[in-house]
DNA sequence: CCGAATCCGTAAAGATACTG
DNA sequence: CAGTATCTTTACGGATTCGG
């Protein structure tokens, strides 16, 4: 994936900008919904897929990989046949809970708001 | 620019997601925190490109566009010559505020742990 | 001159198809 | 089952041009 890292001189690798920019892409904060809200303590590969159809493998794979970079999640391999990887949330994305929360709760507040004010501006010709 | 929206069948339109897609792409909360530190009711295209060395003129004038039609930048044109745009936050940006606020200071409790981590897995061969 | 729009190039994000 | 290899699309930067 590379997830590269965001730079300006202003601010060397500003901490805030490059923590949301990971955790805001087009999948982490689902897969930190889905092991929050799933009640279990872990989740099999298989079963997060299941849980998000529209995903690709291959986005899945790589963003768990990067959540477990970030340790977000922790990724416990069995060596069985057939295979068995299993991930849970860290304490340190469980902290994050009561912040997303209320980033949800303004979402909910201001999305109609948002999303029509998009539509004024984009749909000159649509 | 284009800024697609982040869809999938489970959450049709997630507005968490898309809200905060948006506002964590490489520059949109910069120039949000610029405006709100300036002090100032408003700001010229200008002044904030002073204010972000490494910012392209163009990545600037689109992440302005962006904020404007999300609602969260007012951009007033001054018919002069030469020509003179102005950008204030609206309330929504400034309601906002609060809750990124308590996402910055997240990020600033953790991202010593946060970036050290990422070194662990990243610097394999480095 | 200021604030873009436009064209073009690169690299990262992401989807589709295949593998140990 | 849990990924990787290959391909397409999008984000972003740089240079140039343009209308006022």
């Amino acid at each position: 994936m590379k997830r590269s890292t965001i730079q300006d001189s202003m601010f060397p690798g500003c901490p805030v900008r490059n923590i949301l920019a990971r955790l805001c892409d087009k999948w982490a904060l689902l897969v930190i919904y889905i092991l929050d809200r799933s009640g279990k303590e872990n989740m099999r590969f298989m079963e997060l897929k299941q849980q998000m159809p529209d995903i690709s493998q291959r986005m899945l794979s790589m963003t768990l990989r990067t959540l477990e970079e970030d340790g977000y999640i922790t990724r416990t391999i069995f060596s069985e046949i057939p295979p068995r990887v299993e991930y849970a949330l860290t304490e340190r994305a469980k902290s994050l809970k009561p912040i997303l929360d209320s980033l949800l709760q303004w979402s909910f507040e201001h999305m109609d708001d948002i999303m029509s004010d998009r539509k004024k501006t984009v749909s000159v010709n649509d």
